[in-house]
DNA sequence: ATCTTTCGTCTACAAATTAGAACTTGATTT
DNA sequence: AAATCAAGTTCTAATTTGTAGACGAAAGAT
């Protein structure tokens, strides 16, 4: 995607990112996906969207400690640059100037949801 | 995509046409992405993304009246479903859940925006 | 030394996004 | 009535995103 869009799944990590804070990494971003959104998804697909984002330029990464528990490979801990939040606010922006835009009536649905 | 999730790109769609109601087709459609997302859309970009949205039950669309100025092919008007809100809702739901949680202090930049 | 757990990386493919050319259809000219 | 023009949509093809699953590596446990 050209410019500062970013793809549904990317913005669903980088919130997700966001609001773990300090313990952001592999498995609990996957965790808090899952447990949030109610969507399973793989590791693989996890990581490979999280390098593209660093790649791009949105998340920043460093490698951690060791392991504390049972040993592991090293975790690799991520945060939201500031170009990440700048992409962020700027697409809550615009949907939220959207759904303002949209009468009421157009919303109502027939039945419950 | 799979399940109910939607694109970033379906969900500006979709957005845009419950914002211009009954005169939603491809060219006002992208005429108002453009105005309002301050972003360039090519013609077959948008029509590609209508009909994959109308296949999954997102968009329904019926053929408009012939023309009106100068002749060109008859318009296709398209309308978001219930099935297209629930998802545009459910989409928004889960960002501004996420959203909720961020404590304020991890969204300050550093320089305007 | 081998097993087990924790976690990241690699490979491969499917689906979404995107652009631009091609095609349709009628109305207007000539 | 043929040519042209304007308004729209569809087709073709390429690039990006999204997704899963197998694989590899590190370190504590047995």
């Amino acid at each position: 995607m050209k410019g500062n869009n970013i793809g549904e799944f990317e913005e669903l990590a980088l919130l997700t990112i966001l609001v773990l804070g300090d313990d952001a990494y592999g498995v609990t971003i996957r965790q808090e996906i899952e447990k949030q959104g109610e969507r399973k998804i793989s590791r693989g697909a996890l990581h490979t969207a999280l390098s593209r984002l660093e790649d791009k330029g949105f998340l920043s990464s460093r490698q951690g400690e060791a392991t504390e528990a049972r040993g592991g490979h090293p975790k690799r801990y991520y945060e939201v640059t500031n170009k990440g939040k700048e992409a962020l606010h700027e697409a809550k922006a615009t949907r939220d100037r959207l759904w303002n835009q949209i009468p009421e009536v157009r919303l109502e649905l027939q039945y419950a949801w």
